[in-house]
RNA sequence: GGGUGCAUAGCUCAGUGGUAGAGCAUCUGCCUUUUAAGCAGAGGGUCCCUGGUUCGAGCCCAGGUGCACUCACCA
């Protein structure tokens, strides 16, 4: 990308280069080292009656510029938003002025000047003096923006393309600078979180991202290679095994909050990588975490977003505690009528039928028994709701129920029908988590891409002992999603994947 | 992976077979409280790519690429 500048110059980039030039014969340095900024945007705007003529420094980069002969006014844009400012010939000098007049809006600059109102009423700076702080060499997309007397902002040609928006993050958060909005949400979630767990004493850990066997989910990997080892690695699917090795350690209560990667589709759910929270703590069980996280997603709700009561794509969503609990088999038969834990396989197979549900065939009970909730009950848990108990098949890394036959002890978070959190007690029973990883042997043997592998160190690890303790994994990005009501795991990414462009 | 749709100037978009268009942005001139500033004029195009049909393709056909939406799988 370094040398395209010569390739890609355009008309609109010559003329910006020529104007550099006539600048630098000027004896102006387009790109100065330091500004003094005193002052921002939005506060001069909300605190004008107190600094109405003073002076004020403030630096941001040209959106707009209405040049009427030998006065012009500009609209700066800072990290906060916002404002107008009044270039005077006579006022700046007129040297400064033939510079200003070389100006383009994309350029950064700073203006010192004294705070007052327009005929028309807006708040502005009015300069004494204007430095260029950085020549901007390519146009920004434009975008004209009117505010009407009520604050409302309505906004003319917006840059809306979505791909180059994605692409070109840099130049999105120019040009649409509400966005930002929900990137500082998106850091305060996961500050609030931090601060939730390591006040409840758990300590935050890293574990390797590159990893020699992979393991904690149902997923394929990404590989790579280590030249001085000559080995493969993985990048980690989940970092389940290795939070869980530290609890074996000794550690009573760790979490860590990273990127997992996963070799799979990307679409409006799925990034090639995405952050996750994985907490793991021990001599507590799926009950105690199931009200310490909705706890967790309440306090987010408050301290964050203002309140529990959120809209969501246009539906209300209460996230006040306690949330619904419904056991995965009581709810089946009560919508469905058939209990599966009973049921054969052909009964299952009948009644996914009469629900239009495609098969691949050589499903276990288990798959089959998810592929019915998920047809029939799934779609219907729109306030938050925890789903209990599910079939051992799908959950090699989660403890046997304590009462209930085939079934393990974990539970998943519904909300507006999507999963928002995954947890277990953990099985820690060694000569169980054997058998289990075994039987994943064989289906990953058996074709199944998405199977574990043995992890023998993580055996041995639990045959020292774990104690008993619960666990559980929440995919950051789609929960802040659904806290943020963004539709797309892209707008909740700074830097979404892209296919390559040639 | 399947289906549907989109791709034309820096940006937002018209243009359904016959000279490539508009608004904004850019450039020139005028304009010292404007605000989608205004007035007068000018420049700017690999119509996503490759092939085909046709006297002639931005437009029709086929293939490809990228993106969006959606279904399937997953966090």
């Amino acid at each position: 990308m370094e040398n395209n500048t010569q390739t890609d110059v355009n008309e609109l980039m010559k003329r910006r280069i020529e104007e550099m030039n006539e600048l630098r014969a000027m004896g102006i340095n387009p790109y100065p080292y330091e500004y003094e900024v005193d002052n921002y945007s939005v506060n001069i705007k909300q605190n004008f009656e107190e600094l109405e003529g003073k002076d004020v420094k403030i630096a941001g980069r040209i959106m707009a510029i209405r040049r009427m002969g030998k006065a012009s006014f500009a609209h700066l844009m800072d990290k906060d938003g916002r404002i107008q400012v009044y270039v005077r010939r006579d006022d700046i000098g007129a040297d400064k002025y033939k510079a200003f007049k070389l100006l383009d809006i994309g350029d950064i600059i700073g203006i010192d000047g004294y705070v007052f109102k327009t005929k028309t009423g807006e708040t502005s700076v009015h300069a004494t003096s204007m430095e260029l702080l950085t020549k901007s060499l390519r146009p920004i997309p434009i975008a004209k923006e009117v505010v009407d007397e009520n604050g409302n902002k309505t906004v003319y040609d917006q840059f809306a393309d979505k791909e180059l928006r994605y692409r070109q993050r840099y130049v999105d958060l120019i040009v649409n600078p509400e966005i930002k909005d929900v990137f500082v949400k998106r850091t305060y979630i996961i500050r609030k979180i931090r601060e939730y767990l390591d006040t409840n004493g758990f300590l935050e850990v890293q574990t390797p991202i590159l990893q020699p066997l992979y393991g904690g989910a149902a997923a394929r990997p990404f590989t790579t290679h280590h030249n001085a080892l000559d080995m493969k690695l993985y990048l980690r699917i989940a970092d389940e095994l290795y939070l869980k090795r530290l609890i074996v350690g000794g550690f009573d209560a760790v979490y860590e909050i990273g990127n997992d990667f996963r070799n799979e589709g990307i679409d409006r759910t799925h990034n090639p990588e995405f952050t996750m929270l994985e907490m793991y703590i021990a001599y507590k069980d799926y009950e105690w975490m199931m009200s310490f996280f909705e706890k967790m997603v309440e306090k987010l709700c408050v301290e964050v977003l203002g309140s529990t009561e959120l809209e969501i794509e246009g539906t209300k969503v209460s996230f006040k505690t306690p949330w619904n609990r419904i056991s995965m088999v009581d709810e089946l038969k009560k919508e469905t009528g058939l209990d599966v834990l009973s049921a054969s396989k052909e009964d299952l197979k009948k009644e996914l039928k009469k629900h239009n549900v495609d098969l691949h065939g050589g499903e276990s009970v288990g798959k089959l028994i998810d592929e019915l909730f998920e047809a029939t009950v799934q779609d219907k848990l729109i306030q938050p709701t925890f789903v209990t108990d599910y079939p051992v098949e799908l959950s090699p890394l989660a403890k046997k129920h304590r009462d209930k036959e085939g079934l393990v002890e974990r539970f998943e978070g519904f909300v507006l029908g999507r999963e928002i959190c995954n947890a277990f007690s953990e099985l820690n029973d060694p000569v169980d988590q054997r058998e289990r990883f075994e039987s994943q042997a064989r289906a990953l043997a058996e074709g199944d891409e998405e199977a574990h592998q043995v992890d023998e160190d993580f055996l041995k690890a639990i045959e020292y002992g774990m104690p008993p303790t619960a666990g559980l994994g929440v995919g950051l990005d789609r929960l802040i999603m659904l806290l943020t009501n963004q539709p797309s795991i892209r707008d909740v990414l700074l830097f979404p994947h892209m296919r390559p462009r040639s």
